[in-house]
DNA sequence: ATGTCCCAACTTTTGGGA
């Protein structure tokens, strides 16, 4: 089984290069972030002729997450704790428990969005620290924080910025220390990871990307990953998202 | 030129967000 999570940045903008992604991928879970879509324009209908079950929780403009799926979908839930925004998902697919999470940016460090940003992810661990346990566990999604400096292409650019600070990336910390594994690094534990280049300034061509996007699973779950990868191809060409598709496969 | 893209709107350009 191939699960994926993917920040499309408009999945109006980006349908042309989703479809095709999905016809030739033919991943059974995709957890994706920014549709920036209500309901009534998210393509269900288009999906269900792909093959894919979907649960979309959409907002319009701003935001928006939905989780796909040719295994099964069940069991939805949307929202977290009293946020307002469309910034988390769950499903259960093929037995396993998915989140498609999209967490605030942040904007900068002295922001009310930074707090809101901080805020959001102590709810994300309330709730994941008191899980039931017994059910196999994929948190997914575009975090907006760079775990480590190897995640970041010049860890000199971003002194003074979000995504880098020692409070996100201490929120990260507490979210895999409630058991979680980070399943890009448990299968690459050195070396850039990258998932996402700004648009501006060439960056993808000059490698000046962040590992941004993740996937986090409980320890059982995570010994049955064969693989991970970063799909750099859906990142070229025309019209990218400035995210690339993270992916794992399940034994 | 912040070497860009996406969205909404008092839309044919500007401002906000990432």
């Amino acid at each position: 089984m191939k699960v994926a999570t993917w920040n499309v940045n408009s999945l109006t903008a980006r349908w042309p290069r989703v479809s095709e992604w999905l016809t030739a991928t033919q991943t059974d879970v995709v957890l994706i972030q920014e549709t920036k879509q209500n309901d009534t324009k998210f393509p269900f209908a288009e999906l269900r002729a792909l093959g894919y079950e979907s649960a979309h929780y959409g907002q319009g403009q701003w935001n928006g997450v939905a989780i796909l799926s040719r295994v099964g979908l069940e069991d939805v839930v949307t929202g977290l704790g009293s946020d307002e925004e469309a910034r988390c998902i769950r499903a259960t697919c093929g037995g396993l428990r998915v989140y498609s999470c999209y967490v605030p940016n942040g904007r900068a460090l002295d922001d009310p969005h930074y707090q809101y940003k901080l805020g959001w992810l102590r709810d994300l661990h309330s709730e994941l620290a008191t899980r039931d346990r017994t059910q196999p566990l994929l948190v997914g999604g575009d975090f907006n924080v760079a775990f480590t400096d190897e995640d970041v292409y010049d860890p000199s650019v971003f002194d003074g910025l979000t995504h880098v600070s020692e409070p996100e990336r201490d929120a990260l910390r507490a979210l895999i220390d409630t058991g979680l594994v980070d399943l890009a690094r448990q299968q690459q534990p050195s070396g850039p990871l990258y998932t996402w280049w700004d648009y501006r300034k060439g960056a993808f061509h000059r490698a000046w990307g962040l590992r941004i996007d993740y996937l986090f699973s409980d320890a059982d779950t995570a010994q049955r990953v064969s693989a991970v990868a970063v799909d750099r191809a859906a990142r070229k060409g025309e019209k990218p998202s400035d995210h690339a598709p993270l992916v794992v496969t399940l034994r």
